[in-house]
DNA sequence: GTCCTATACTCCTCTAGAGGACTAGCTGAC
DNA sequence: GTCAGCTAGTCCTCTAGAGGAGTATAGGAC
């Protein structure tokens, strides 16, 4: 079997890309954790026996990836997926008006089994390779919202099928990164519209038939490869879905 | 009056920074066109008496900003807002199951009027304030998918109201820009469903009380100023929505 | 205790240059 | 005519440094 030439070590790229991936893997690895300050420019440089404009460009990657930030006179941080903003980035829904929800939500079920034709498309994987596969309400004022359905890739995301259902009990892009250290950086999300199936509309407590909004969502790490893929199902009519677009 | 300071000019700014905006100039000013290359970094850096690096980081600043393409080997040119990409940048609707569609439009009505609650909360104006209103029917192959109602505000885009109605006959945000040399540069969309009202249903050919979809634009400039409002039916069957969140 | 200042540390800007990678077009051998 | 190879032009990578700007802290003057 032909080696995979490893991104750090593989001559053909140029000298800052593969420092960044030197640097990433310190981050993935936890040598580096969330908000510590990295060496200095210089020491790094110095380190790898590169000039400080090679590292200089390296560490601009990994900022524009969102891994690291730059203080001016201060230093260079890992960034934490701070709690504040970025926790509800990929949240879209809101009551209807518009006001932000709080929500709660529910581990409803919790099984391995295969992926199926839309996980395995989105998350690049063939139909009958394994996947761990959630099941999860989230309510607003004990008031069934969204019932989730969450196909993660297996070998990467085996420690949460072990994970105490207590532990469900948060959003869950922070939940993978606790536990695995994986970071969602990036999801692409397709809204439609449906009649609610049978399987649908119990949990929901609606009628079958009634109108359901369907989301379907890819959610990638940093470096672009798929590691979620989830479809939605809520009542269409206490839905309401906010975009920026720029 | 004070003056106010020059981006090209004010020395507080790195150097880098007043050479983008010197560069950027020269594109707004079209002596360099879309499609055109640019004089080579080297000539540039000596135009202007600085080294090759900081000229680069101008010009990469441009790149980021979508102005400027690099070809390596080839050389730096003007981009042209290709059709492929950015034109279709805030439409995001999708035929079912998530094909691009291309679709026809019509200009239903046009008139001036008081903008109203919604609009005009969006729009920064009075209720009463007039605004230029359009309503245009969006198809595709010749079945209506669309029915938008869009508040201009309306010293600004007067022109629109008097521009022929064929020239709608294209999307709006190019025929704003071609018009009024007003740029979109930012949206942010609402999508929610509701049941058809009369008034909707008619152009949709739907039944009144079927499901549809509403989505409820803002538009802004560059500069942040919102500039066009809209609200967007269609019928919820045929509707998928796509975003991109990162 | 409070405030100022010196200092040491960080990232940021900018210079000047060498060599590599990629592209396009010309030239000459066949 | 075709095609390989040469060449000039472009952007890309990388080096080695100097000085500036912003931040934190320890010491000393008051």
């Amino acid at each position: 079997m032909q080696s995979v030439p490893d991104a750090r070590t593989d001559e053909r790229l140029p000298i800052y890309q593969r420092l960044k991936d030197a640097l990433a893997e310190r981050i993935q690895d936890g040598a580096w954790k969330p908000g510590d300050a990295i060496p200095a420019e210089s020491d790094l440089a110095a380190e790898f026996g590169v000039a400080l404009g090679t590292m200089r460009k390296a560490i601009e990657g990994l900022v524009v990836q969102g891994l690291l930030e730059r203080r001016q006179g201060r230093g260079t941080f890992v960034r934490r997926a701070d709690l504040g903003n970025t926790l509800f980035r990929f949240f879209r829904h809101t009551g209807k008006g518009g006001r932000p929800l709080a929500p709660t939500q529910r581990l409803v079920a919790r099984r391995t089994g295969p992926a199926g034709r839309a996980a395995a498309a989105a998350l690049g994987l063939a139909p009958e390779d394994p996947v761990l596969w959630l099941k999860r309400l989230r309510l607003v004022d004990d008031e069934p919202l969204v019932i989730d359905e969450i196909a993660l890739p297996l070998p990467r995301f085996e420690k949460l099928a072990t994970v105490p259902a207590a532990d469900f009990d948060e959003l869950l892009y922070p939940l993978y990164e606790r536990v695995l250290g994986v970071t969602i950086a990036r999801a692409t999300d397709r809204i439609a519209f449906a009649r609610a199936t049978a399987a649908v509309a119990r949990p929901l407590a609606i009628a079958t038939g009634d109108p359901v909004v369907v989301i379907e969502r890819t959610a990638f790490g940093h470096d672009g490869e798929p590691l979620e893929w989830r479809r939605s199902h809520g009542p269409a009519e206490r839905f309401s879905y906010d975009v920026e677009i720029r």
